[in-house]
RNA sequence: UGGGGCAUCGUCCAAUGGCAGGACAUCGCUCUUUGGAAGCGACGAUCAUGGUUCGAAUCCAUGUGCCCCAGCCA
């Protein structure tokens, strides 16, 4: 294989990493540790890819630890098969988790440990009614819910019901372990969640050791204490069950303890991942196998021939944000041609070939460059690979390829009927064949039908008599080129979205970090299958050079002109070669399908502008913003005001100032207030309102003093007399810091001259920060444009 | 219906009150013994309506749209 010279892979910089920077930097935890934690019950997919890259990758940015996890708490559908397949694809993609590999039910006895001490606590109990009057009981989102005649028995009784729970005295489902949280909650998952429930099946790990098994929420957090996890990443759906991973945490006293971060899903388009939906194209025959490589599985991937760079690169590309989202295949695609472009030596294969006989030539051995030029010149150390690995001169990377009187060109590459702008080989037209001198087509051999079998053709060496030959074909020798099969794999979906209500529209259908969890009550819709790309494989029987025969089994080709191959490492045999196409190079000329997905729509179109309704007051409130008008207060914030009971809580009685005071309530401090995280009097606000009113400080001014005194609790009339603040509108002044700015920003102002008027803005900014936050802005305004324009 | 999450070029991600930027895609040009690669350029967005501010994608309010939760799955 080659040594690739690309980019490394990294997360770029997200929410995420924010955080945790934030948290390294404050001494919470002395290094990051993080998990992925699929569960083995399928095998990983492009899906994973993401979550795990995010898990691992961080993890590895921050020099932290990263953990792999085999969440297998549910024995239904787990398998020690799936387990070792995760760990071979992640393995393959290149983490090394060393010792750091974890089987949740190795845990199993501590977590029977931690529902015990909930128990003691008073924090759990056995609920013995039926799932389905648990549901009743659980409520519905309008109503509260109701206790279970359950939710009262002792401490003792628990003890006893939940230690014979695991004992295997009850039938399946006759009891469950529930934590006592809120059957009020708004929060559905903190109406009393399940904690253990009994299922006798059979563990691939634990055998019948257990028949009561831990539920995710219980069992997460707890694992993820365990380990020392200190930032536990999963996806958005997630989010509710936060509120019982901190409860948890909390009730068990943990500490230091880990926090749960959630992240936006990814999709991709064309592609289905639900694992019931890949199951069925398995098993009607639909694929091959799990290792199809059509299926988006990473067995998949690995068999078509993507580099684990790759996978890696399109990782990094898609980025990470709070939102979920489905990816472009292009981005997929381009992450792969890019990670082959460096890395594959270029060899010549004929596809769909039609016979040439050449007249003129006389048999010979040339040596063609496994490297085009600008692959060499790209290279950091000047040597380029052969298709063993080996790093050599340019010069030396060289093959020999037999030239002889017959030999195959494409079929495509052949029009008697050229369209417009066609580049190839016509009737008496001239070609360039790649590496071996011109020829022109002088006669076609017609089968009996009226087809195409052949070309009588001459060679012309380098001399093309004055004729400019129309373009490069690529070419394989009759006598030497080896016979191969090509299959020419393509997206097994016609459609950016098989599987959602808008096929061509694209929608998230899957949890990209656990493999597979859909409803098992509703079947598994086939409606997708309608959508599968009938030529998603296609094969033909062509020819390979010679010199292919003499590479190792893994080595992955550019067939020039055709796109990228490699052996399929499980039908190939060095006798009868089968070449599986990874991907085709970008074609710019055909322009076929991308060209009518249809999916631009002129956005004015939709954007119908809606008005905003002023909201309904009740009469009190009425009467509320009544009276803060009569202060002087804004319509707008009167009515913020009066809606808002913590706010108006805050503003109280105050009448000093009022309009201003009560803007800085609604615009500056309304989200801190309702966090509760407000040190700062009401009574200090007048006071600073005042140097406003009689021009000492800027609001620029006084919004920093704000900020500052928000958690200080410090009098801001205090900050500004302790640090001296006052607005600077001294036109010398000004002038002064302008005349910095613009000399250190020669190039902007360059910028601005040339037409960027734009710029005024950052000049503003600019002189803002070197004021110190105490320029009065407008005055800067003025000055500035007078300067610039001048 | 209750709670929660989210909203920036066609797509994905940035901009942490001060230049709306990058990548992919698309289109054009240059170069090319691959209709590849590379280089250059073009196209193209802050969900809406108000408010705060000298200045808003960012802060405040209201509205709209999408997603998640009411498994003894994870």
């Amino acid at each position: 294989m080659t040594s690739s010279p690309s980019v490394p892979v990294s997360v770029a910089p997200n929410f995420i990493t924010e955080i945790i920077g934030r948290d390294l930097a404050s001494g919470k935890y002395p290094r990051v540790v993080t998990r992925f934690p699929p569960e083995p019950n399928g095998y990983l997919h492009l899906g994973h890819t993401f979550a795990s890259f995010l898990d691992f990758q961080t993890a590895a940015q921050f020099d932290g630890r990263y953990h792999l996890r085999l969440d297998d708490t549910n024995p239904a559908g787990e398998s020690q098969e799936f387990a070792e397949a995760i760990q071979d694809d992640l393995r393959w993609l290149g983490w090394d988790w060393g010792e750091k590999l974890y089987y949740a039910s190795d845990n199993f006895e501590r977590y029977y440990a931690y529902a015990v001490k909930l128990i003691e606590l008073g924090k759990a109990y056995v609920d013995s009614v039926s799932g389905s009057e648990m549901a009743r009981l659980r409520g519905s989102a309008f109503g509260v819910g109701t206790p279970s005649p359950y939710r009262g028995r002792s401490v003792a009784e628990n003890l006893d019901l939940f230690a014979r729970m695991r004992a295997g005295e009850f039938a399946d489902g006759a009891h469950v372990l529930r934590a006592k949280i809120d059957l009020a909650s708004t929060n559905m998952k903190l109406r009393d969640p399940v904690l253990y429930r009994i299922v006798r099946a059979h563990h691939y790990r634990q055998g019948d050791g257990w028949c009561i098994y831990p539920m995710y929420d219980f069992q997460h957090p707890l694992q993820d204490a365990l380990e020392g996890v200190t930032h536990s990443l999963c996806s958005l759906e997630f989010v509710d069950n936060r509120a019982i991973y901190d409860w948890l945490m909390e009730t068990l006293a943990f500490a230091p303890r880990p926090h749960q971060y959630e992240f936006g899903r990814r999709s991709l388009e064309y592609t289905v991942v639900s694992k019931r939906k890949l199951r069925r194209l398995v098993q009607g025959g639909h694929v091959s196998g799990w290792d199809d490589p059509r299926m988006p599985t990473l067995r998949a991937a690995r068999r078509l021939g993507v580099r684990p760079q790759a996978i890696k690169a399109f990782a990094s590309a898609i980025g990470v944000s709070r939102t979920n989202r489905t990816v472009d295949l292009a981005v997929y695609e381009n992450a792969v041609r890019d990670d082959l472009n460096p890395t594959a030596p270029r060899v010549l294969a004929v596809i769909e070939p039609l016979a040439v006989t050449l007249s003129h030539l006389e048999t010979r051995t040339l040596s063609l460059p496994y490297w085009p030029d600008d692959v060499v010149q790209a290279s950091p150390d000047g040597l380029v690979a052969l298709p063993g690995g080996e790093r050599v001169k340019p010069e030396a990377a060289v093959r020999p390829v037999a030239l002889s009187n017959t030999l195959y060109i494409e079929r495509q590459d052949f029009s008697l009927t050229p369209p417009k702008g066609f580049k190839r080989l016509t009737l008496g037209g001239v070609v360039r064949l790649r590496g071996a001198g011109l020829i022109r087509a002088d006669e076609v051999i017609y089968g009996e039908s009226g087809e195409v079998t052949g070309l009588k053709a001459t060679w012309l060496g380098e001399d093309s008599g004055g004729l400019k030959p129309a373009g490069v074909i690529h070419w394989v020798d009759a006598q030497s080129g080896l016979s191969a099969e090509f299959r020419l794999y393509d997206r097994l979906f016609r459609v950016p979205n098989p599987e959602g209500p808008n096929h061509d529209d694209s929608l998230p259908d899957f949890d990209p970090e656990q493999p597979g969890h859909e409803d098992a009550a509703q079947p598994a819709s086939s409606d997708f299958l309608r959508f599968l790309n009938p030529e998603s494989l296609k094969v033909t029987r062509g020819f390979v050079e010679r010199s292919v025969a003499a590479d190792p089994p893994g080595t992955r080709y550019q067939f020039e002109r055709q796109g990228y191959f490699w052996p399929d490492p499980e039908d190939s045999r060095s006798d009868a070669l089968v070449f599986n196409r990874i991907i085709t190079l970008r074609d710019t000329w055909g322009k076929s399908e991308p060209a009518l997905k249809g999916k631009t729509e002129p956005k004015s179109a939709r954007a119908e502008p809606q008005k905003a309704e002023a909201p309904s007051l009740t009469p009190t409130q009425s009467a509320e913003v009544t009276r803060l008008r009569a202060l002087g207060v804004a319509e707008a914030e009167a009515v913020v005001l009066a809606r808002d009971s913590v706010l108006s809580a805050y503003f109280a009685d105050t009448t000093r100032q009022a309009p201003q005071v009560a803007a800085w309530v609604v615009n500056e401090l309304g989200a801190a207030l309702r966090a509760g995280e407000v040190r700062l009097q009401v009574n200090d606000l007048p006071a600073l309102a005042d140097l406003l009113a009689s021009g000492q400080i800027s609001s620029r001014i006084a919004k920093d003093v704000l900020t500052e005194s928000l958690e200080s609790g410090e009098a801001p009339a205090g900050i500004v007399a302790r640090r001296g603040l006052k607005v600077v509108s001294d036109t010398g002044e000004l002038a002064a810091i302008i005349d910095r700015v613009l000399a250190a920003n020669p190039g902007k102002l360059a910028e601005y001259k040339g037409g960027r008027t734009g710029l005024l803005g950052f000049f503003t900014g600019q002189v803002m920060r070197a004021s110190g936050g105490q320029a009065d802005p407008q005055a800067v305004g003025t000055l500035l444009k007078a300067k610039l324009d001048s």
